[in-house]
DNA sequence: CTGAAAGCGCTTACAG
DNA sequence: CTGAAAGCGCTTACAG
């Protein structure tokens, strides 16, 4: 096996020196049109390809972006939140497009993630992505702003306004799945997924909910939110939870897809009929949703422009280029888990 | 901001020479314990991460590991293969728990990728994942194999053996899936998906589905294989096509769970029952086989050992130890679609 | 056990 | 338009 041609072998086939080479290589115009094109045809013809650890050494930028996959650490480790996969999808195409590569890694793997991407020159800028636990983070988001780390989070909008967050509008999606199911003529609500302020996306979901709520002039009954992690285990424990509270409800309103898929299971084991007795809505619209059984109504997040913006904006943020935090409108995608008009039971 | 800390910097601190800061950070034992520890210790104060591009260009390897996805071009851009997507996250999480760094690409963007990578130095080697025309690329692994590049290959055997292929056993899928339904008393059996040279995956599972029938003295029905791709919508119309000849069949064969679930909703439209008239088998087990209406009895393939296998067979590769090809049993996964005991129509 | 030095393959001022 | 040279930040023989 030959080894690979460095710029030194072209050089000395074209009779150049190194430093043309590698202008010619770089299409510069300093380079007279016909010895560039020599260069380049020579280069073709060797397969030859510029050694990026010696550029990126050299230039000190990788064209590289990291992807940060933070997941729930209580999830089953062989399952990623498809709705993730499905922004990692798009992420990737995203960062080719604008002739970028991506690296991937995931977080529990690495407790030291903060630093190990920037800061050893593999990535020009990171991606955060993951319904993790916020509190847990906030010190390494901080220690990432020290460092003055390239970055974009995926989710809500965060309180310090150097973080640049990108994420869907949680707060109008929790506000329209639930206005549609008060339209069908629900009453009694119940949400199941986590409140607090550690997963403030799925709060902002919560406090769209409660508006919807207090706009309709309907109660917001504390005791029928049941907090729940983004699986469907968790969601079939909470709604078995709810049920066991012997309170009345019409329509749940889950923070996930996989949480709603979990509690029409739980619901259906316990004799009720979804939509008739009580609808449900999810959120994300992953591909399980239509399959559901009935299909689920949920809020639609456009994971494809999502990747877009984020990687626009980091590579904005990259460059120097002011870059504010996106939200995504989000969309109602109607099936049948919420039915059609309603008598109220309570 | 500070510019990023160097070996340099850390050596004017300790007081000793850049070689000895490089080597107590290898934790050489030719390094005194104590000034090992001293340096190590400054080297975390200073936050201080070895320059990834440097070190690479010096010892000529990347630990980095690229997987291109070749994905049918004919297929939504905005939606990968579940499946793929699942290998994908399992690949992910075998490379970094050997301490590898994962560059994702897609094959579609970038014309060149059998170069892209290995010569730029920035992969060690490759994954190759993708229901592809195996026809279309078989010169550009041709090419991978004249460079000396080390890749895996997902899938099938390959007729070169130079080609290091890892895959599920396909034909053993395809024969438990048949025998199954033949045990459930279905006769006349349709194959959805291509099952020519361009698909090894999918011919292999056709083959095994044709042993199974020979075994048990079942005719061969050639007009009953319908050619599809891996999607939804190509299910449906294929199934469509086979209802269009009006031939009898019980059982329906598809060579993924996209394809069988886009059969199932053909079938379902033109009013057959599922299971009861026509039993369908699919093959993947994606997420969405389970949401199925009816749940979807599928070929399960372990996402998880196949990355597992992929990652350590190509470290293999590149440390130049033997490897050789691996054929990953399958399982049956029984759900509702192929019913319960059934008398044979034909 | 430690240091001075070479060199990985580029890019880019600097000089002509 | 072109070349000689420096240097990016490491690793690793080589010499002591």
């Amino acid at each position: 096996m030959a080894s690979k041609a460095t710029s030194i072998d072209i050089a000395y086939r074209a009779g150049v020196s190194q430093s043309t080479v590698s202008r010619a290589l770089r299409n510069s115009p300093l380079v007279n049109l016909e010895t560039r094109q020599r260069i380049q045809a020579i280069a073709k013809e060797l397969n030859y390809k510029v050694d990026k650890n010696a550029s990126n050494l050299r230039t000190q930028n990788s064209h590289t972006l990291a992807l940060l996959l933070c997941e729930d650490p209580t999830n089953d480790d062989s399952l990623i939140n498809p709705f993730f996969l499905s922004m990692l999808g798009s992420i990737t195409r995203a960062t080719a497009q604008q002739g970028y590569d991506l690296l991937v890694s995931f977080q529990q793997l690495s407790s030291d993630w903060h630093a190990d991407y920037e800061d050893s020159n593999k990535a020009d800028g990171i991606i955060l992505l993951g319904y993790g636990d916020y509190m847990d983070y906030e010190q390494k988001l901080e220690k990432l702003l020290a460092q003055n780390t390239h970055f974009v989070i995926w989710g809500a909008e965060h309180n310090n306004k150097s973080v640049l967050s990108i994420g869907c509008d949680n707060h109008q999606g929790g506000l329209i799945a639930t206005e549609h199911l008060i339209s069908l003529g629900r009453r009694a609500f119940a949400f199941l997924g986590d409140a607090s302020s550690h997963s403030p996306e799925f709060r902002d979901r919560y406090l769209g909910h409660v508006k919807a709520l207090r706009c309709a002039g309907l109660p917001v009954v504390q005791e029928r939110q049941i907090s729940a992690i983004s699986t469907e285990s968790a969601g079939y424990h909470a709604a078995l939870a709810l049920i066991d509270k012997g309170l009345n409800f019409d329509a749940i309103f889950a923070a996930s897809d996989l949480i709603a898929v979990g509690a029409i299971r739980a619901l259906k084991e316990k004799g009720y009929l979804v939509p008739e007795q009580v609808a449900v809505v999810g959120y994300d619209d992953i591909p399980v949703a239509s399959f559901a059984n009935p299909p689920l109504t949920t809020i639609k997040q456009n994971t494809q422009l999502a990747g877009e913006i984020l990687v626009e904006s980091l590579l904005k943020l990259i460059r120097g280029q002011s870059v504010s935090p996106q939200l995504i409108p989000t969309t109602l995608v109607v099936r049948s888990s919420c039915g059609i008009d309603h008598t109220p039971i309570a």
